[in-house]
DNA sequence: ATATAATTCTAACGAACGTTAGGTAGAAAA
DNA sequence: TTTTCTACCTAACGTTCGTTAGAATTATAT
């Protein structure tokens, strides 16, 4: 009915298509026919078919990242990336894909040139922002930075199991992985 | 000239192709024009679009890793799964875009569910593999388990870091950071 | 030399694509 | 009440897609 109502809807059927068929994949007329409204509908909100996949990426995408990372820590870090890392179990179906959708961006699997460089420069904040986390818990420092390398590395698998590869993760199977790597930080 | 030349030059343009631009971004027209041949030539060889695809990855991407995963082990873990991350650095390009398109059909980003089958069968059998490496170097039992899961993610955003982000990791990188999972496993 | 088979081509098919032109119906503003 | 504007539509544009029919060329076998 109101404006706000069909270019919203619009966009959620595209997350689902751009999901499971890609960029090329996707067409607008089916995008219509899910959304059940006429094809040139969705040139009445977006400009383009581009345009609508940005859109998802440089809005939704980015904004779900962004509250994720707002997460509240906890005086134990192994409590904190567990929890970090449990709770993407329990994201609504359309924020996981459209986390699917960046990863897959993310990887340079989808998307263009443009939407990878915006992926580049947050990526470059990941190992900072993580170093800051364990900071207070590092121990010996030789070898603390090559901790949250690994750290990070392990979450970006775990991550991508709950979110691109659909699976549950249980939270002692995750806090285990997480002790390993951070054994000895507590 | 001959017959398995025209095959193989569409199968290694075809690589490049379903690689930057994915199974419904690559034409065979495309295709056709970087083999310097015509269009239909490309079904001579291939039934269809498809089959193309398919054999890509179910030939030339499970051999890779057969050939790959046939490796020997030498007498420290923490050497073996250095080398094994480290020399996918020095793959050849083919084989990298192979590999490549091989984890974007195992992240079902792309292919289809045939293709994912054939993945899972294949991810069964990958913790158990390792498991065998690493049995004679675990110690203590309780957490056994969870260090080859470990290792395994780990594994996984290493080589994704090479193959699929196109980076190069220097061998101390690898080594500092499967030896901080297997910590304690010498 | 001639017949047969393998390799390659030109040309076109119908279908689907992204996109746009131009209109209708109803609400809001005048 | 008339006008203007917003939300939506039907119909079509030109292009490109996967695929094929059918013929030309080249190599092989007789």
């Amino acid at each position: 009915m109101a404006e706000k109502d069909m270019r919203e809807r619009i966009k959620e059927v595209a997350v689902e298509h751009f999901n499971s068929n890609g960029y090329h994949g996707t067409t607008i007329r089916n995008i219509a026919k899910d959304v059940n409204c006429s094809l040139p509908m969705i040139y009445y909100y977006y400009n383009n078919k581009k345009e609508l996949f940005d859109e998802i990426i440089k809005r939704e995408y980015f904004d779900l990242l962004k509250r994720q990372t707002a997460l509240l820590e906890t005086n134990n870090v192994i409590d904190f990336y567990t929890k970090f890392v449990y709770d993407l179990n329990f994201l609504s179906n359309y924020d996981k894909k459209v986390y699917r959708l960046g990863i897959k961006v993310y990887l340079s699997f989808d998307g263009d040139e443009e939407l990878m460089e915006i992926m580049d420069e947050w990526e470059k904040t990941i190992l900072p922002r993580h170093y800051q986390i364990l900071k207070p818990y590092l121990k010996n420092a030789d070898n603390d930075i090559a901790i949250v390398r690994t750290l990070v590395h392990l979450l970006e698998t775990l991550i991508e199991s709950i979110v691109v590869k659909n699976r549950f993760l249980p939270e002692e199977e995750i806090r285990e992985e997480i002790s390993i790597v951070l054994r000895g930080c507590e």
